[in-house]
DNA sequence: ATGTGC
């Protein structure tokens, strides 16, 4: 990125005047090398962002942006429904409600160093993994609406998992005002099969260690301690979340000059928040949060199964939940006043302050956890919320990932999967995945340094760093 | 991200 557009605000704060059809400032938050790298794409679609009817406070991107499908990955833009504000399936995303959940075990490295091949090969065999997956779980038409409806809720009435794992998912596992009747039929058919899966790309479940505390009485506090064994989950909606993703861009496309909407991009296809085609979306798309929600809860009850088969002392406990694909009915502060918005994260997680009223009561002194998933082979990171006084930043929002520096066609031609895995094997990370092309698109190399961008997430006071992760064992999707 | 590509 061209850093003379930008204004330096502090050495992690970078503002982009509003000019022209900007209606409000950008405002990026990173350090100078993290922003050097970022495509110049960023800051366009950043100033587009900006551009859109109802929009508050500036247009945010986290340390972690890329370049994505209108709104950039790693962006963060509120709109006002009293102020023509708008909704747009581009600023969530495909992979709607896209997420990762973090699980205790009670164990520590050494326990599962002693078995750690058969817990690979038992969590393959028992995750399924890959484009196309199915799971163990068949729904019907009906049984699919009430999943629509109720969510992590849902499965865990089903029998996957405790009313204890509830409690510790934003939303307490369920998101209200969801509208199945507004899912397609097509959607709904090609997520029949789909529960309970990872999916490809990015998607995993690892089995990590907590290798080194930042923060110890908040560390403490969530139940954290160096060397203890914890398991991670990383999907969305499958092809549910993407199927509604794709219709509904493409109705916005077409009634945007109906609205009288002035398009920046036709890829930021969007709708006014009070219309009817407005309204349609967002039920569908709270029904794909609840997909999502139901696909990690039945995801968690097979990781269960799978440790109780290899390491049956384990206890998995759910540390949080969060998705960082989402719009979100949120009141913030706006010029002094309290305003109801509609909060758009697309690769950006909630990251609420301690004392925030939507925490569980366990955990609300804390602030809320906020989880990052690093890049394969490399680390991954908890940290939490912090409140910096009335300046809350970017609504409550952090980063959600390293962030990918490379396509993952050049990913694919640059590295061999076979050859990634050996080499992480011989540092004692086991990866499974059922795709040699998903590994090489997925090489750590094709992205961003995730401790840089913790890092600039905690100097701008996005979010304090809590505990890192290290890699033990890597399903891949 | 995706029964991967209008």
């Amino acid at each position: 990125m061209n850093l003379s557009l930008l204004e330096q605000h502090s050495d992690f704060e970078w503002h982009i005047p509003a000019t022209g059809k900007m209606r409000v400032p950008g405002i990026i938050y990173a350090e100078r090398g993290l922003l050097e790298d970022m495509d110049n794409k960023v800051y366009e679609q950043v100033c587009h962002v900006a551009a859109l009817p109802g929009i508050v406070s500036a247009s945010f991107a986290m340390p972690d942006a890329h370049w994505g499908y209108g709104f950039p990955i790693g962006g963060v833009a509120a709109f006002d429904p009293e102020a023509g504000g708008v909704v747009s399936a581009g600023g969530v995303g495909f992979d709607i409600s896209c997420g990762v959940r973090t699980l205790h075990t009670g164990l520590v490295r050494a326990q599962v160093d002693a078995v750690k091949a058969r817990l690979a090969d038992t969590l393959f065999a028992r995750i399924p993994a890959g484009v196309g997956s199915t799971g163990p779980v068949h729904l019907s038409a009906t049984k699919i609406d009430d999943m629509l409806a109720g969510g992590a809720k849902w499965a865990v009435d089903q029998g996957y998992g405790t009313q204890a794992d509830l409690e510790r998912i934003e939303e307490r596992g369920m998101a209200h005002h969801a509208k199945p009747a507004a899912v397609s039929p097509q959607a709904k058919k090609r997520q029949r099969d789909e529960m309970g899966t990872l999916g490809s790309g990015n998607h995993y479940l690892e089995v990590q260690e907590v290798d080194e505390i930042y923060a110890p009485s908040i560390a403490e506090g969530l139940g954290l301690q160096r060397g203890q064994i914890v398991v991670s989950i990383h999907c969305g909606s499958r092809g549910l979340g993407h199927q509604i993703g794709t219709e509904f861009l493409r109705e916005m496309v077409v009634e945007a000059k109906h609205y009288g909407i002035d398009l920046p991009d036709r890829e930021l296809a969007c709708a006014p928040i009070q219309s009817e085609l407005g309204q349609r979306y967002l039920g569908a798309m709270r029904a794909a949060i609840n997909c999502a929600l139901a696909n990690r809860q039945i995801l968690t009850h097979l990781a269960r199964e799978a440790f109780s088969k290899v390491l049956p002392q384990a206890c998995l406990t759910l540390l949080y939940d969060v998705s960082h694909n989402t719009c979100k009915v949120e009141h913030h502060l706006v010029d002094g006043k309290t305003k109801r918005l509609f909060v758009h994260r697309k690769g950006a997680t909630r990251a609420f302050g301690p004392g925030h009223p939507d925490l569980p009561d366990s955990i609300r002194d804390l602030g809320q956890p906020v989880l990052i998933g690093g890049s394969m082979g490399t680390s991954s990171y908890v940290l939490v919320g912090s409140n910096e006084g009335a300046d809350e930043r970017a609504f409550g929002s952090a980063c959600h990932g390293a962030g990918r520096n490379m396509s993952r066609t050049h990913a694919a031609a640059r590295w061999r999967g076979r050859a990634i895995v050996e080499e992480l094997a011989s540092r004692g990370i086991l990866i499974r995945s059922p795709s040699d092309r998903g590994v090489a698109e997925e090489a750590p190399g094709a992205y961003k340094d995730v401790q840089a961008v913790v890092d600039a997430a905690q100097a701008a006071g996005l979010a304090r760093k809590v505990v890192r992760l290290v890699p033990v064992v890597c399903i891949k999707g």
